[in-house]
DNA sequence: TCGTCATTTCGCGAATTTCCGATACTATCG
DNA sequence: CGATAGTATCGGAAATTCGCGAAATGACGA
């Protein structure tokens, strides 16, 4: 029951750590990057990028778009937001959020 | 900027962990399990269930009571909430959540 | 104080993650 | 087709995490 499905799993995975969350920030004011520019930004390599982008993705927090030879990243709050609702109705099973005003 | 504290940080490591999503789920209806009852529950060693309970409380999921030599955690519905909150504000920096009605 | 119970901390091997360079793939241009 | 540019994938070394048993800590009762 309320067995947190396996996009918000990766969701999960892919915050965890602290240069995917780096990652994400680049992606303010709905910014889109290459993989080679995330890449620059960072100062890490191409592939390392590649792979967490394609981590972010496929935690629904990013959105890939390819044209031609380069992918366009960009945020995509429509996963984030399905994935948030499910991490709270998830944590929501083991513990009423605040919904216990007079506890018996 | 919104460079997500400590404790959030803390909170998403702790539930990037299926086995510690697992343990939260045992506490589901608001129960209180000792550290040696989580153990059991999940097949797991005492002090297995010792670090994993120690790093959920860390990220705000958790709360510990101790009584004599028992320690009795339970869900924190105000941790979850704010390290829930804080989240999405640093993900509403890289992505307005659906502020975009009449995208134009 | 001594012994015991519940928990925590420590040390360690196994499994996983991270990051890289090298290589393969794909699309464009001449 | 051949060359090139941007990505993706592969293979491996370093770092981290995981889960365990052993040992240390803290609390209680005799």
């Amino acid at each position: 029951m309320v067995e947190l499905g396996e996009t918000s799993r990766r969701f999960l995975k892919a915050l965890a750590s602290e240069s995917r969350q780096q990652l994400m920030l680049e992606f303010a004011g709905n910014a889109e990057l290459t993989v080679g520019q995330a890449a620059e930004r960072l100062g890490i390599a191409q592939s390392t990028a590649s792979e967490q982008l394609s981590a972010l993705r496929q935690g629904g927090l990013l959105t890939a778009r390819r044209d031609g030879k380069t992918v366009y990243y960009r945020a995509n709050p429509t996963g984030i937001t399905t994935a948030l609702t499910e991490l709270q109705a998830h944590l929501g099973t083991c513990c009423p959020p605040t919904t216990d005003p007079h506890n018996d």
